[in-house]
DNA sequence: CGATATCAAGTTATCGATATCATTTCTTCA
DNA sequence: TGAAGAAATGATATCGATAACTTGATATCG
């Protein structure tokens, strides 16, 4: 093997391996290994020299062969799932509240987000890390399944189902539903309404605890069927209300913006929020907190919650054991 | 659960190598490997044979192998830029329709997306990235120049600076500026307001735009510094106009919240939006567009920014000449 | 003073996949 | 019939880092 390498004289210079700065420093590849690793197996004094020496070298570290060599990844799969056709789900501002969390946990312990929105896609990527975390609207449960057989460590945000084996994290709906009632029958309210997707798990929870709050106090509310969660389709619900000649004088809305919907039909009917009717939203959105009035709502910590589903997987992946866990939500009381 | 882990049976099969499967098919560990990347090489009969026995025994390819002998990782790293404190930026629906828009196209690829949020703490996963996209305020110079030179492709998003020599892609503002400045002029609107933070590059693009079509009229914008941007802002400086006694027909606002907020204002004011007053603002927010009056707005496409983005990188990463590219936006004329 | 710790560093093997260069078998045509 | 060529498969080396074991030198102790 004379010349087999060096084509040209300083042609490109990738970046140097351990075994150059080896070479470089007259020692052997693994004492450049433990140098740079802080090991104390090797003494203050060449550790100091060899890694003064990585650095004006530029040395980088070959994460592939890491990764190789140590059987893991050191990376956890994040994977958003969305409804197809429909974007809506990129557009709530939570999905990136909860990454924003959990990016940050993540890289603060040395692991890093492989970010995934494709359904099977990406599998090989996905088998790659060392954890994943699945965030959904909490309707798929196929999808839940599909990724807990590859059997990597595996946490799920969303609502707990109770036959699920796996670790949920998500937001205390139920509690969120019970905080709200509890707030309508302080106020002497009698004819409650909510307005949701009794169909989508999260929202089912937040409305059984409504409803189971209530019955305490021998009181049923009614239930509006509501699929989009849109500002108009709220404004519809209410005059579906109007026109039924119903009589109500609150109003659980499952989102902020089917309250603020709510809010405008109500003004056009010409009723008066708070006098005649209380609304209470959810999610706690700037907008909601900026609206005219300014809306009461449920507020979830979705920062926390990514921060928390980070710690459990980390916590899955070192072999501990780790249970589910509900975040509390707060009422946050305003005009409304 | 009994027997958690099951270390006593089969010894824990971690998914076997190509090594495992030639064993089992009496081949070489190359004929496999060939084998499952279709390659021509193998005769029909074994490639066959080959993934059937791969798809039986549930073999999974090891990425980070691959990676290391091939020098590539197939993986692009997206780094979102936040302010420290602040997680203002992770609020705005903006970044995370990039993101959509990125992932969609990298991973019908055949890459992956490595998120990262915060700035020098994951440097030596990006590192071993194939590509880097940057998505930030397009405030920080620094940052675009602390990646720069690690030396990978990158692509930033953003305004382009003249002087910049990487490549970026972004929304044209510029011409964002120049349609609201028309639609005014067309309407006959003779003193227009640009509420705003010229020190905020894409912005500043938007009132040079701006400035320079009304300039084609004799006509010159009164320009109002906003720093947030919020509804709160907005309608401050509405009122700050009004304490000023200044004379105003028409507002370009460069976002929906300040737009919403600068309306507010005015009804409070007593002024008639859009007989006394037009207003225009910037994103086309869902929430601008069912706002009352509903918003009129400049748009722009980010999802498809996101895989303009994406099919960036990956032509540098292959090594093809690339050039950076403004996507054009269009004016949402609604009520305003 | 000989035997055993202690310390710093080196040797070798290995993780799993693939490029390069053989090797074997079978065609095909002069 | 034999040589050249194609087709299918294999042997070996390699990517870069690190674990497990070894070596040599110095220090410590009964």
């Amino acid at each position: 093997m004379s010349s087999a390498k060096k084509k040209q004289p300083a042609a490109a210079r990738p970046s140097p391996t351990m075994a150059d700065l080896a070479k470089l420093a007259g020692v052997s590849k693994i004492t450049v290994s433990r140098a740079l690793a802080d090991s104390p197996l090797v003494s203050p004094d060449t550790r100091e020299r060899i890694q003064a020496l990585a650095r004006k070298q530029g040395y980088k570290l070959n994460v592939s062969a890491r990764n190789l060599r140590l059987r893991r990844s050191h990376t956890v799969a994040v994977i958003v799932e969305m409804q197809p056709s429909s974007s809506r789900t990129m557009w709530d501002p939570y999905p990136l509240s909860l990454l924003g969390g959990i990016s940050q946990e993540l890289t603060s312990a040395g692991y890093s987000v492989l970010l995934t929105t494709r359904q099977g896609a990406a599998d090989a990527a996905v088998q790659a890390a060392d954890g994943v975390i699945l965030l959904g609207q909490g309707e798929r449960e196929d999808a839940v399944r599909l990724y807990d057989k590859m059997g990597l460590p595996m946490v799920v945000w969303g609502a707990r189902g109770d036959r699920d084996n796996h670790i949920v994290v998500g937001s205390d709906n139920r509690q969120g539903g019970i905080s709200v009632a509890e707030r309508f029958l302080s106020i002497g309210r009698r004819h409650p309404v909510f307005i949701g997707n009794s169909e989508h798990p999260e929202m089912a929870q937040r409305l059984h605890g409504f409803v189971d709050e209530l019955a305490g106090q021998g009181i049923k509310p009614l239930l509006l069927q509501r699929v989009d969660w849109t500002l108009d389709s709220g404004a519809d619900a209410v005059r579906s209300l109007a026109a039924r000649k119903v009589r109500f004088d609150a109003i659980f809305a499952c989102s902020d913006l089917l309250a603020m919907g709510a809010i405008r039909a109500l003004v056009e009917l010409g009723l008066s929020v708070p006098n005649d009717v209380s609304v209470v939203g959810y999610d706690d959105t700037p907008l909601g907190a900026s609206f005219l009035p300014p809306l009461s709502s449920v507020r979830q910590n979705w920062q926390e919650g990514g921060v928390l589903l980070a710690r459990k997987v980390l916590a899955l992946i070192q072999g501990q054991a780790v249970s589910s866990q509900m975040l509390p939500t707060s009422l946050i009381v305003r005009a409304t």
